[in-house]
DNA sequence: TTATTTTTGATACAAAGTAGCAAAACGAAA
DNA sequence: TTTCGTTTTGCTACTTTGTATCAAAAATAA
């Protein structure tokens, strides 16, 4: 099986997944939220707000930016999509929610490309040195930037 | 001694060492960078841009945001103040320079506002997960959200 | 001093995100 | 299935955040 055909079962993968998610959850994954989490998820990477309304616009119909919002909140708020603040982008969540992982973007400084990783190491740690800063629960998703080895 | 004149004396401290910092290093800690430092130290917490255009000008003299921008970019450079992008805002940096602890900010869902603390045991955690994740290398920085104890 | 680099000022602009309100679609209840 | 309330979408305009560009001024080096 080609790597193509891999990428695009794991496409499927991940859409039927939130699908499934939203149901269990009384969520409405309508058509632009969909279009929204089918195009982050075939890009592959981080993808800004308005290049998300370019892609998904058509000639003849125009999306407002403001619609594209709505649907990453919505997708952010299911757990489906992070944020990348630093980027101004944003892109998929992959990997089940475990509660007691810290789920870990790593940003390359470079080129933008995202990779994800649960520790629960970290989010151990990270537990105690709020615990130190007087906070008493913290967000299970951070965005920490770095260089990626290149494999030229 | 107050509280107020403990904090004064903090301020004054900052601001020596930035100078001495940028002296060390050879680079121009000039008037308006000095003066977006200070109101920096001065706020006690993270300020956006736009509000240091305000609070740095004058009737007679209203900056330019560039302005500020290029100020804020240098005492980035210098790792004098961090951006803290979940908030659009910029907030002095504290702490002496500990190269293998990661310097953890957190931030207040609610308020906004920030504490410090650096940790080893993070550092060498994220460390971990960024081999993981194929990084060779990780930025000492890091931004959480969390809710702060409130003690009312 | 003169030449070179660095910093600042000024104008305009680009990019990212939001407010507010009306229309449409949906879901539950009668 | 019609009515009613809620959620979602469309639309227009707007706010906030951050940059590009180029010339003037200031600092540094030769």
């Amino acid at each position: 099986m080609s790597t193509r055909a891999v990428r695009k079962e794991e496409e499927e993968n991940l859409l039927r997944r939130a699908d499934d998610l939203c149901r269990q959850n009384n969520l409405r994954l309508t058509p632009i939220r969909e279009r929204v989490y089918r195009e982050l998820v075939q890009s592959g990477g981080p993808v800004g707000a308005y290049d998300l309304v370019d892609r998904l616009s058509s000639d003849k119909k125009r999306l407002a930016p403001v619609t594209i919002y709505r649907a990453l909140d919505f997708l952010r708020d299911a757990g489906l999509v992070h944020r990348l603040a630093t980027q101004n982008s944003y892109v998929v969540s992959h990997g089940q929610p475990d509660v007691n992982a810290m789920k870990i973007m790593f940003v390359d400084s470079k080129t933008g490309e995202t990779i994800e990783v649960h520790s629960t190491e970290v989010a151990e740690a990270v537990r105690k040195a709020a615990e130190q800063a007087g906070f008493k629960s913290v967000s299970p998703f951070m965005e920490v930037e770095g260089e990626l080895n290149r494999q030229s």
